[in-house]
DNA sequence: ACACTAATTTG
DNA sequence: AGATTAGCCTA
């Protein structure tokens, strides 16, 4: 359970405005019914009018109305890692599962037939940890994303209805009028011309706490972005991508979003995420994935003081890039073994080209949009040799096909369990090793705590800031201080690593180096950018660079930094 | 600078 | 319910 709040602490963060507490807990107020984010800018109130609550579901079941102003349905979501026992993990795993199941599935019965648990002990186990049942949490979260809905799009109100979870127009508006004491028809007043340009998307905005290094978490996206399916623009800090959703009880649903990030030096950072309109019946789904995919419920501040001054400076407000769709960052990660990012991003595209499902062109794409990643039902199809066509090694594909086999059961694939045990499962399988199951957790669960053990680079980091050569104990050791937020540290330090990179061969390129030194430099080169995984057999071999993957690294990377965007490219 | 919105307080 | 306050938008 939650620690009570103490309003000793809370209420002098609420003077201040203090955004670390932004989805952290709620003030409502009694005199009006109304409950805010902490970071709201109206008028504080009294103290003695003031009650804080841990979550927005809490205060809505004290019959508090959320704010018009500070919409705490944008607010970003508090995030819970450490000090998890088995109860923490039935309860997140319950929300998780509500969060993306379709509507129709959404039920009592169906949560714990798929917990595994009786229906006593989920109602028991949600209320300890949450504070309210799980009809009322989905209750809450439903009417949070009409409100959005409502306030920041032109979507119909009946869709509106049907997008956020309610079975009908008429139980939308009961309970809308029942527990917000508005109408519907009362958030819509405002003019919604800018989204009469495009009538067959929404725009939906999301909040976060600043800052953001928007920047550097375009710059990973784009040296990863597969044709076709991903497209980054860094200059335009926008991200364009197909997206394909699975939820249970639902067919699959294809289409795209657009997403939009501001400026790294805005105070109030908002990002922008518009979305195709067959997407909309899995809006709800797709939001806490959007979230996730951007990372946008992190808190730089912890997260810095975690990293210490010197690494920790420089990355207040990066960003741990995760992923809508974990199969695809799983295969992904299968096809990045051992070889160069540039590399991986060209067997991804291979795959796309081979396997991906063409969209239709109903649903509008922009251009340079033309494919979904394949769900694992279509891989499943797929021999060892017509993987190893793509060229992979036959090990390799053997490795993905098992991958991709195994899916359905394993814990990683459904978000189960603890880390510790996912990563057993993971590295259980045949050709995937720690280095690729850290990968895998820290981009698809989103994991803050990943250290890729045996990586090259954050290796050679970690020596250059001790000052001396490190034996893995060592690295993992000293990578210990970084804890419970270590995946920010990988993040910081591969980073410097690219940053100290390309400044070298910018300076090798001007010309003003001795030959030696070129030499030299270019050795280094592609020591640091080769960022490969031993393809840890449950031998486990050492590490080694493919004298091919070796030579094809400086070159196609630079130029992905630096790549023009095709023209047509929507923004 | 100004009109406007939404929340909070006051009576 | 009316008055006040803070912040936002638009001019």
């Amino acid at each position: 359970m939650d620690t009570p709040l103490d309003p000793d602490h809370c209420y002098p963060a609420l003077l201040a405005r203090d955004a670390r507490f932004d989805g952290v807990w709620f003030v409502a107020v009694r005199t009006t019914g109304v409950y805010c984010r902490p970071i709201c800018r109206v008028r504080p109130p009294k103290r003695e009018n003031c009650r804080f609550f841990p979550t927005a579901a809490l205060a809505e079941a004290a019959h508090f109305r959320p704010c018009l102003k500070c919409r705490p349905e944008l607010a970003p979501l508090a995030r819970r890692w450490s000090a998890m026992d088995a109860t923490d993990v039935l309860a997140r795993e319950a929300v998780r599962w509500l969060d993306e199941c379709s509507p129709e599935m959404a039920t009592l019965p169906a949560l714990a037939a798929h917990l595994g648990v009786s229906e006593r002990h989920v109602r028991r186990v949600f209320t300890a940890v949450h504070g309210v049942g799980p009809l009322q949490y989905l209750q809450t979260r439903r009417l949070l994303l009409a409100k959005q809905l409502l306030t920041d799009t032109a979507m119909p109100v009946s869709e509106v209805a049907l997008a956020s979870g309610f079975g009908s127009l008429r139980r939308f508006n009961a309970s809308f009028a029942d527990h917000y004491r508005l109408k519907p028809s009362a958030l819509r007043r405002t003019s919604q011309e800018a989204t009469a340009a495009a009538p067959d998307t929404v725009e939906l905005r999301l909040d976060l706490r600043p800052p953001l290094l928007g920047r550097a978490l375009l710059q990973f996206l784009v040296a990863r972005a597969v044709p076709g399916v991903e497209q980054v623009d860094v200059e335009a800090m926008t991200v364009l991508r197909s997206v394909r959703l699975s939820r249970p009880g639902a067919e699959d649903l294809l289409g795209w979003v657009q997403i939009h990030l501001p400026p790294d030096d805005t105070e109030r950072a908002q990002v922008r995420a518009r979305l195709s309109a067959s997407l909309w019946p899995a809006i709800a789904t797709l939001m806490p994935r959007l979230r996730r995919w951007l990372d946008l419920d992190a808190d730089p501040a912890a997260i810095a003081a975690a990293l210490g001054d010197e690494l920790g400076g420089p990355a207040t407000g990066l960003r741990l890039p995760g992923t809508i769709d974990r199969f695809e960052l799983a295969i992904r990660a299968v096809l990045g073994q051992q070889v160069t990012v540039a590399a991986a991003r060209t067997l991804a595209t291979r795959l796309i080209t081979r396997f991906g499902e063409r969209l239709p062109p109903a649903l509008g794409a922009p251009d340079g949009i033309t494919h979904a990643f394949p769900p694992p039902e279509r891989l499943a199809a797929a021999t060892v040799d017509d993987i190893a066509s793509l060229g992979l090694p036959a090990r390799r594909a053997q490795a993905l096909i098992t991958l991709v086999q195994r899916w359905p059961t394993l814990a990683y694939a459904q978000g189960r369990g603890e880390v510790t045990a996912a990563i057993a499962e993971l590295v259980e399988l045949p050709g995937l090793g720690p280095w690729t199951a850290h990968y895998m957790l820290m981009r698809g669960w989103s994991w803050p705590d990943a250290f890729p053990p045996a990586d090259v680079v954050l290796k050679q980091r970690m020596e250059q800031r001790a000052d001396r050569a490190l034996k893995p104990s060592e690295v993992a050791a000293a990578a210990q201080a970084f804890a419970p937020y270590r995946s920010y540290a990988v993040l910081q330090l591969w980073r410097e690593a690219a940053q100290a990179t390309s400044a070298r061969s910018a300076r090798s390129a001007s010309g003003r180096d001795a030959g030696h030194k070129v030499k030299h430099t270019v050795k280094r080169t592609i020591k640091h950018m080769v960022q490969r995984t031993e393809e840890s057999t449950v031998k486990g071999k050492a590490p080694h660079a493919s004298p091919v993957a070796t030579r094809r690294t400086t070159d196609p990377k630079r130029r992905a930094r630096s790549a023009p965007r095709p023209p047509g490219a929507a923004s």
